[in-house]
DNA sequence: TCGAAAATTGTAATCGTTTACATATTTTTT
DNA sequence: AAAAAATATGTAAACGATTACAATTTTCGA
């Protein structure tokens, strides 16, 4: 393995010199420069990161931590932030939480330790209260989850309005006795409900959440729903609070032998392939996945650059995109299809 | 922030005790262990990993190489390698090649300067002809993809047997013009159409399969499966060689309005949520998604562990999940459905 | 043409660990 | 009880870059 001192004999010059031409931000005469990249490259000679790191303190790694790479958001979203790391040549360092606090401070640690560039976080409920970015010896940028008081930049769908748009397009559609099942591990799900209760209280509606423990599977989402479903009345209308949530809800809908939107209608989260498939299409409130991804890591970068500016953030609107899950009823608004 | 020689310094012994007590693996009295231990909490010291990584030449970090995160496949996999690298407390860097050999190698050159303890490749074409595992100078194993000539740890399907019990399952139950949609980016989708044409052989049937450019989307399937739907003829059954082309099949019959599997019937890989939920089912091989991530990264540890023991290879057999899509038809075998 | 300022290049210190080796201590063997 | 072996600890030399500073050369104004 060639090093910088082979190199700095083989040109001719001195280390300072091999590095200069390397890092290419100083002044270096054009004959120096040609004879060092001649030397680099007939020995092949590629610089040691470890050491270049040690001296340099600096890394050019970012740490990405969700709670589950799974979860088709952050499948998505991780994917634009890999994308642009890589334009930029940063490495990704992946970290699935599970929305383990434990686990989320391990590797928080980690990036300290790592002395990374940045962070991409989607916290906790339990670390999101509170959270200053401050607190932490490296930049920082939240995605998906995020409080109106927070102090850090963020990335996040306007989750409130989300859930009103949605519920209101079901109150329209003649659905009134909507159940709402959120996650109950992620700011994101109660915000989306805050939207659910404030649409169904401007209808003068009753408002009936349910809590759905995890948000990272979608069998707690089947379980509830199915639970629910086997009681009477049936509700008029079932919405996910999350695209997991949303795919439990249509297992349990689809084992409870109930159609949809004939028996009850159903609604929920992220514009997710399989929910055109599912016939007759599911309503959804759509958010730009890969956007959300590319924001943080835009946002991230530019707060490595001025790591004193202003906190800033990103609110994304959703879209919602109208499915035969939620077609209108003809009969008379209000009235149940229950037995 | 404290350096060890801080903690030497507060716990009264010299950096190299304090060094071997972090380290644990060699002999130190129990009276300093207690000194140093105590100095390591009251200075909150934690080491300086490029220094460690620097001196002691290990990363205690591996390479995940995949095409694409949001392939569904890929994403599981990257799920159990992450999990048991958090378990052996490694870190994972994450990388997408898009099936593009240029990529592909920065990211393994990256890996090397990187210096990491091993590597998880999902390889291209090119680089797979003629791989040799011996040519890297870190560790690796190979998932998914994998030739039997091929001079690497590997974990894989046994993709040829899956597409031959896969096409003999849609023969039996009377579909005898199946046409074979196969990614052409991957080792994969060739073998599996390998295991298709035999079994249309073995009956006696022509084989027709269709190359789709690229594997990574659902759209290229989805194209190819649309234009093929609107010749007459109509094919007796679609066969998709991965989860995404099943997709991208699934798509085109709806847009073609096409029922399966009254007109056409539909199967293909990769047990996915969505497969069960669109009606009457998809029949699909299923892979043992994780236990094929875990299986990588637990021969990658053993490698590491015994760089030179003889290359090793894990098969795993897909189970044939039998749904709607290609219920056994009524008619006489053999006779077309089309016009 | 000379001297000061600017630009280029080299020397050597430095980053914070691990670890080979030397030294001091304890234990075992005879 | 002395010699030998084993064990514990410390000292200092790596690891391989970057970069402050010194030294040298070039540029340019008067």
């Amino acid at each position: 393995m060639a090093r910088i001192k082979d190199v700095a004999k083989q040109a001719g010059v001195s280390v300072a010199s091999v590095s200069r031409v390397l890092a290419g931000h100083s002044k270096v005469s054009e004959s120096i420069r040609q004879r060092v990249l001649g030397a680099v490259h007939d020995l092949s000679y590629r610089p040691d990161l470890a050491a270049r790191r040690l001296r340099s303190r600096q890394t050019d790694t970012i740490g990405l931590i969700v709670s589950d790479i799974r979860n088709p958001f952050f499948t998505e979203v991780s994917r634009a932030v890999e994308d642009v790391s890589y334009q930029h040549h940063l490495r990704v360092i992946l970290c699935n939480t599970d929305e383990d606090v434990e686990k989320e401070n391990l590797y928080l640690d980690l990036m300290r330790d790592e002395n990374v560039s940045g962070v991409i976080l989607s916290p906790t409920l339990t670390t999101l209260a509170g959270f200053r970015a401050r607190d932490y010896p490296f930049p920082m940028v939240l995605v998906d989850r995020c409080d109106r008081d927070t102090a850090a930049d963020a990335v996040i769908l306007d989750n409130v309005d989300a859930g009103y748009r949605l519920t209101t397009h079901l109150i329209d559609n003649g659905y009134r006795r909507n159940i709402f099942f959120y996650g109950t591990t992620s700011a994101t799900g109660r915000q989306r409900r805050e939207g659910y209760v404030a649409a169904m209280a401007a209808h003068g509606l009753e408002a009936h959440a349910e809590p759905v423990r995890s948000t990272a599977t979608a069998e707690h989402g089947r379980a509830a729903a199915y639970e629910r479903l086997r009681r009477r009345p049936l509700p008029d209308a079932l919405v996910a609070s999350s695209g997991l949530i949303l795919l439990g809800l249509t297992e349990a809908l689809r084992e409870s032998k109930l159609r949809f939107p004939d028996a009850v209608a159903l609604a929920g989260f992220d514009d997710l392939p399989w929910t055109r498939l599912v016939e007759p299409g599911i309503t959804v409130i759509s958010q730009p996945l890969y956007e959300i991804g590319r924001a943080a890591i835009e946002l991230l970068l530019q707060r490595i650059a001025k790591p004193d500016q202003a906190v800033r953030r990103v609110v994304l609107r959703g879209e919602l995109i109208e499915r035969g899950s939620t077609a209108k009823r003809n009969g008379s608004a209000g009235v149940s299809v229950a037995a």
